[in-house]
DNA sequence: GCCGTTTTCGGCCCGACTGTTTTCAGTCG
């Protein structure tokens, strides 16, 4: 059982307990050790073993007995025995946004229901709009969500099934026959979130494959095996399916161009000409054939790149070698765990020249913004630690609302004394579409925002983008020489790619910000890279590969 | 349940917004 799957477990127990009407703190408890679970960086077992996970903040003796358990059997009788007192369909409600514990319980009080389907009857022929306190509009919002979990339950989020499509690859990798196994499909492209795994395993053909489709039935964890067409897919009793394509070493490149593009691309192929009963050892020999040059995993969505590809007009796409600096990390000034000294240092080690904090600004509360007293200490505090760490460079900058009428939340004096300023929307997220763009454009509008921050606000999964009309957003920062952020919180991936690839077409510039509240979360730069990737974006497009004087000089181009 | 002691018990983030009321409970970040 991975990270994740643990988290979920103890979410679940939370929540669980939420609903019985436990002791918050108690809730709260199981929350604060589900989310130190999932970023604890370690492998999960050894940690158990060796007493570290113990250690960690957060964990306890109750947490540790669970995954333990969890570990061992992969199921937890604590959360077992919850779920004989609450039904798991009232959990599932909990994730309808608008509906808390105290909402869910008065559903199951007065409608006697306790799953999904009967809360969407209720919610339509009138009954729930009837419950004390709730209402039409209340009604109207869990349809709301309910399509939209509907729409989403199958899928998971890019890194999670990264970490999957790892993993298993390992497990593919150790049975006997197999030659060589890599990661194709969505995972491969590198899309924000992800339904099912695809593989591609090589073996050396002559009767090994009926044995290999045999072990891959026997495989841990596997509890179903359909083979049609020569793909073998897998079921596990938890988690993604997984669909496993087998080819000998002269069908591999086919087989991994197959595998991996989305359907339109594979269907641009054939259209080109493609022999799909052809013999291709590599991925350059298949394109090769129909006059292409060999297109990058994250491009091939049937989107243009084959026409690209034969004109000789593919970009360069950005490489990591490419990055020098990252700014959109939060330290313990804000709602961060990580102090400045140990950004610096922790930055410097993974390579980086440049980086530079946004703390949350004032009208954050709950993130603890800086008041204005505390950002001279603060930056204090930055200009001790570059004087005492040499080979990286810390800049200023902060990540300030935009207020509901377009102002960023300092006064002008205030904005003046940062390096730089993101701008981003954390609160009334309910603006129609004409208000929230005027809100937009009005923070743009200050000489002090140089970069727009998480720009639709959408998290993956489990909440929309407010409405947002983002031609005139992307003209004007063109216009005013804005970056828009790719911020490479995997939960985000905001701008979405197919927006990235708009916006550049109008002469966006961008900024891959990895939202870091703690050192473990500079590891999403390298996902917010693919996005850009993803986006058709080149080095030059993005404001991370500049030196730090350059970025500067960008950031604040628009100020006296 | 977890933490941190002034160690075995007491404390544990809070303000704004929404939808429903008509003075506020519930949700969210």
């Amino acid at each position: 059982m991975d990270k994740p799957a643990v988290r979920v477990v103890l979410e679940q127990i939370a929540a669980s307990l939420a609903l019985k009407g436990d002791n918050p703190f108690r809730i709260r408890a199981f929350e604060n050790a589900a989310r130190a679970i999932a970023g604890y960086p370690g492998d999960l077992g050894e940690a158990l073993q060796s007493g570290a996970l113990a250690e960690v903040e957060g964990v306890g003796k109750a947490t540790l007995d669970i995954v333990r358990e969890l570990l061992s059997r992969g199921r937890s009788s604590v959360l077992d025995e919850l779920r004989e007192e609450v039904a798991p369909g009232l959990v599932e409600m909990l994730k309808i946004p608008g509906l808390g514990v105290q909402k869910v319980r008065q559903i199951h009080e007065h409608l006697h229901i306790a799953t999904l389907a009967e809360l969407e009857v209720a919610a339509h022929d009138g009954r729930l709009a009837a419950i004390p306190r709730f209402g039409a509009k209340t009604a109207e919002n869990v349809l709301k969500g309910i399509a939209f979990l509907k729409r989403t339950i199958e899928f998971r989020l890019f890194h999670h099934a990264l970490a999957e499509a790892t993993a298993l690859q390992q497990a593919l990798g150790a049975l006997s026959g197999a030659q060589r196994v890599e990661i194709a499909g969505s995972v491969r492209r590198r899309r924000e979130v992800i339904r099912d795994l695809d593989f591609v395993v090589v073996h050396a053909g002559d009767g090994t494959r009926e044995t290999l489709v045999k072990r891959l039935g026997e495989a841990p964890g596997v509890t179903g095996v359909a083979e049609m067409e020569g793909m073998v897919t897998l079921r596990f009793d938890a988690g993604t399916p997984v669909d496993v394509v087998l080819a000998t070493p002269d069908q591999f490149g086919l087989a991994w161009v197959r595998a991996t593009g989305a359907a339109a691309h594979w269907e641009e192929l054939r259209a080109r000409g493609l022999d799909a009963a052809g013999r291709f050892p590599d991925e350059e020999s298949v394109y090769r054939a129909l006059g292409l040059t060999w297109i990058p995993p994250e491009l091939r969505e049937g989107a243009g790149e084959c026409d690209a590809a034969a004109a000789g007009t593919l970009p360069r796409l950005i490489e990591a070698r490419d990055v020098k600096g990252f700014v959109h990390c939060h330290s313990n000034y804000s709602d961060g765990t990580v102090t400045i000294a140990e950004w610096a240092h922790a930055a410097k080690e993974a390579g980086y020249e440049w980086i530079g904090l946004t703390d949350h600004s004032q009208s954050a509360p709950f993130a603890m913004g800086l008041r204005p007293d505390a950002i001279g200490r603060q930056h204090a505090e930055i200009d001790r630690v570059n004087a005492e760490v040499p080979g990286i460079r810390v800049l200023k900058g902060v990540e300030s609302d935009i207020l509901a009428d377009g102002r960023l939340d300092y006064d002008q004096g205030t904005l003046d004394r940062f390096d730089f300023a993101i701008g981003s929307i954390h609160s009334r997220f309910g603006l129609d579409e004409a208000e929230m763009t005027k809100r937009v454009l009005t923070a743009m509008d200050d000489p002090h925002l140089a970069i727009l921050g998480h720009p639709t606000g959408r998290l993956l999964l489990s909440r929309e983008s407010y409405p947002l009309d983002f031609e005139a957003v992307f003209r004007r920062a063109a216009e005013r020489g804005i970056a828009i952020e790719v911020n490479a919180d995997p939960h985000r991936l905001d701008l979405d790619w197919r927006l990235v690839r708009r916006a550049r077409a109008l002469g966006v510039r961008f900024s891959i910000g990895p939202d870091a509240h703690s050192v473990a979360g500079m590891a999403n730069m390298e996902i917010g890279l693919g996005i850009t990737r993803k986006g058709w974006l080149e080095a030059t497009d993005v404001w991370n590969t500049l030196s730090a004087d350059e970025f500067l000089a960008a950031a604040r181009r628009r100020l006296p």
